[in-house]
DNA sequence: GAAATATGTAACCGTATAGTTACACATTAT
DNA sequence: ATAATGTGTAACTATACGGTTACATATTTC
């Protein structure tokens, strides 16, 4: 029952990363460590609902916040995301194979065309 | 912006994934399709639960229905989990990164450790 | 020390969500 | 035809969530 493991202990990332906001914020501290305030005057909602946002992402260890005079400076931690990684692992195999199943069917669906057409 | 095209054509996708039942409805269907009512059998909840479950993942393309008889057979579709991988793509960078920073961190703390026991 | 700045949190609101039970509907079995 | 089976949905409940405004607190500036 190992997926079921890690299924569990990364449900907190995959909560976090289900809110549009948060996952552009993650974007948005990919480019480097930021204040929180200048993170929620890049977003369209108030400072308090980033502020929320951020203690999420912080509850979820998917960003760390460094204090700094009376800044909080938040800087991303991608540890969490191997876990998402690692169950999005289980499935790569499947995109080849649809890959294979589409190809093949394409080719059938050509063959009956070219027949059809003679 | 292809960022902010990838993340909210996904979002359906990455809320699907927020609950811990409907990935590991993903999890069963990987071993193959099932009908629903077997799906059900397999939590420990009521199956209209597992039914809206399937619903959501059916309105987020992760999941087929195909009718036989009196049952209905749901089969995975892994395509949409490519938006997801590709939007996970650009943080596989910083583990390395980060990788490389703790393993100076080690060789650093090891350093001074040796020093000190010296 | 007073004003300004940066931030978090409490209280509240509206909506979404995950669960339940009760019911409707289609299909198969008797 | 009737009963049994498989499934979805409606109605309802409790809770979580994303947003807001108002406020408290710490730090810097003047």
């Amino acid at each position: 029952m190992r997926n079921r493991l890690v299924t569990s202990s990364s449900a907190a990332t995959f909560s976090a990363l289900a809110d549009p906001t948060r996952r552009a914020v993650l974007d948005l501290l990919r480019q480097g460590s930021r204040p929180a305030g200048q993170i929620a005057r890049s977003f369209p909602v108030s400072r308090p609902a980033i502020s929320k946002h951020l203690r999420l992402l912080r509850r979820a260890h998917l960003v760390q916040e460094r204090k700094q005079g009376r800044q909080r400076f938040y800087h991303l931690n991608p540890e969490p995301l191997k876990a998402v990684d690692s169950w999005l692992e289980q499935y790569r195999v499947f995109w080849s194979a649809n890959l294979a199943s589409l190809k093949a069917f394409v080719e059938t669906e050509y063959a009956k065309e070219k027949k059809r057409s003679t």
